[in-house]
DNA sequence: AAATTAGTTGAATCTAACC
DNA sequence: CGGTTAGATTCAACTAATT
């Protein structure tokens, strides 16, 4: 009978590694495997600064078809060594994401939850032709539909302030010290995780002294996060670099005991409303009139939640401020529409839609 | 030559009347497919019938495969009607949008962007077992990586006062007066998708005229959303109740009269100057004195519109690109002028021209 | 010393028209 | 089809330099 040691990295390809482990014998397992981006030639920044991409080898898979054998093969892996009341997640963008989730269904995991990372300050589209892609998917499953599975209610209803934790999680990148550098400055990993998103998954789904494998290890973000939480944890990378930078960070790491330390407070500032909420919710129609206080200077309401006047374009402020003459205006108080021979401040209608949004607003 | 009908709902199975319907006529598909949601253990097919006897492994592969069937099917059949530069959306949850998302890149769909709906109200988890379920995911595909699909980024960039819009939509459930209830005041649609969620998806990417096909129109709120916003619908639809209410709603919907109202013209979209037009009509002479951002570096305008500094000639962005060591340079935005002692940007005489021939192009 | 400004950077499938 | 060229395009955080 073989003995499960902890706390330790262990060198090679996580497949064989996972193979040659205790069977059920993990609580939890946190992947974050390549993401076969097949990213095509350089990108810059409109100031023509280069954008330092992901061009690593290991995420790099010839076809579609390689990519899912690949991920299946870890999977099964994955499976061998959980117990059968433990649970497996994993993190992935729309490159794999819908892979793995199909993989993961095809083989009899168990789904419980997708969540997202949404993030705060993510890489904005330099060449405005998608959206903005802000966030990352993780995937949650249990081993099988009947698994008795941890889930720390009651510690993330906690984390958010005693409501329910949601599918949605607000968490900035990894940036300034907690991001890895090596002498240069240069960033040891290109995709290290924050530990805040690892603080979160391990704190929902294991208990303490419950044991948590990183089959895709880098840096060694899981095993800080784990040791921090009173977790034990296994670490398997392949990278030399990243297992040196892995030891030193995770050995610098104190356990905590207060975990309400770990708590990060959510915004209760009002929330921003763009004007063009109204109109797309029906607020205001593309083609409604707007009037100043005194009913004298007109503009029209714009699909895009933009308003045109006689000579002026732009956002309800910038038109206000310009047919004001003035430097600057809050479009809100200023423009006006007639409901009945009633003048009304749009700021109303902002008022009620951030009365319906009221408390659910999370995070 | 088959046309194309538009503006009407097809009462029948999607699959067949996408067939039906003339290739390459389409601009834009939006659908909302059964979600093959997995609820007390029972599997329902995608036409709600109930899977017999299923806790094992197998009979789970068995019916996902049945899913997978019914999902590539249909969107072969969206496929062929799709424009080549045309796009899709499709909107799922957990249970089912990873392997729709698979399939889709399975069959050459080229992934613009997956999207995240955040419902600022979403139903509770009662049993506290798991995260509160609190978003939907939408997938964005191209028909191919080499599609010039629409995508109005600047309508996107006002709708969100400025931004970049981002991957992730915090938009209410739909309820209240825009919901939908029969005489009983019973719902009439289990899952009816709010229209500011569809408002987007269309004003995103369509303009004013395509035609959006929704192949599972429900009580029609694609087709809704596409009359507002002044784009021609085709609805698909099998349940006469929910055709029945669709009809009784696009028809109440007003469609804007004044178009103008909808687009936000992009830089892209502008005519064109060549650089030389300005030396043609003498807004700029041969000899004259370019200067860069900081009136350093200097350049000669030359005759034939090429423009020459110390060590470099050729096209104002080309000089502009070397003399910056940068990949690329807006040669409009880069090179001023001296006038007084003022620096003017070299933009502001293609936009004097511009208004030019806009004016001529009036008479 | 504190505040302001300038520079750097992040899992990115990131152009379009013309010859 | 491929190759060439015009020219459009960024947000939040953190760090370093400057006032």
């Amino acid at each position: 009978m073989k003995t499960l040691k902890t706390n330790r990295i262990f060198q090679g390809d996580c497949i064989a590694i996972m193979e040659s482990l205790p069977e059920k014998s993990v609580d939890m397992v946190f992947a974050d495997p390549p993401y076969n981006l097949q990213l095509g030639g350089d990108l810059h920044r409109p100031n023509n600064t280069r954008v330092d991409g992901v061009d690593d080898a290991w995420d790099k898979f010839a076809s579609f078809a390689e990519y899912d054998d690949f991920t299946r093969r870890w999977l099964a892996a994955a499976r061998r060594v959980l117990k059968d009341d433990g649970t497996l997640w994993v993190i992935g963008s729309y490159h794999n994401i819908f892979r793995v989730g199909a993989s993961l269904q095809d083989m009899g995991y168990w789904m419980l939850n997708d969540v997202v990372w949404r993030k705060t300050n993510p890489m904005p589209n330099f060449r405005g032709r998608r959206f903005t892609n802000a966030h990352e998917t993780l995937i949650w499953v249990a081993k099988s539909e009947s698994s008795k599975y941890t889930f720390n209610y009651e510690s993330m209803k906690e984390l958010n302030e005693g409501l329910q934790m949601r599918s949605d999680w607000t968490l900035p990148l990894c940036t300034g010290a907690e991001r890895l550098k090596d002498a240069e400055g240069a960033k040891v990993h290109p995709t290290q995780k924050p530990e805040s998103l690892l603080y979160r998954v391990i704190m929902a789904s294991t208990n303490p002294g419950d044991v948590v494998l990183d089959p895709f290890f880098g840096t060694g973000t899981t095993g800080a996060a784990a040791k921090k939480l009173g977790r034990k944890w296994i670490g398997i990378e392949r990278e030399q670099d990243y297992i040196d930078a892995a030891r030193t960070r995770i050995n610098s790491v104190e356990e905590i005991s207060d975990t309400s330390l770990l708590v990060t407070p959510s915004k209760r500032s009002e929330p921003r409303v763009p004007f063009g909420n109204l109109v797309e919710r029906g607020m205001l129609k593309p083609g409604d009139v707007l009037y100043d206080p005194r009913g004298k200077a007109v503009a029209k309401v714009k699909a895009d939640g933009t308003i045109v006047s006689a000579e002026h374009k732009g956002s309800i402020h910038k038109v206000g401020a310009a047919i004001q003459g003035a430097p600057s205006c809050n479009g809100w108080t200023f423009w006006h529409f007639k409901t009945g021979d009633q003048m009304v401040a749009i700021d109303l209608l902002r008022q009620k839609l951030r009365a319906e949004m009221a408390g659910k607003e999370l995070n």
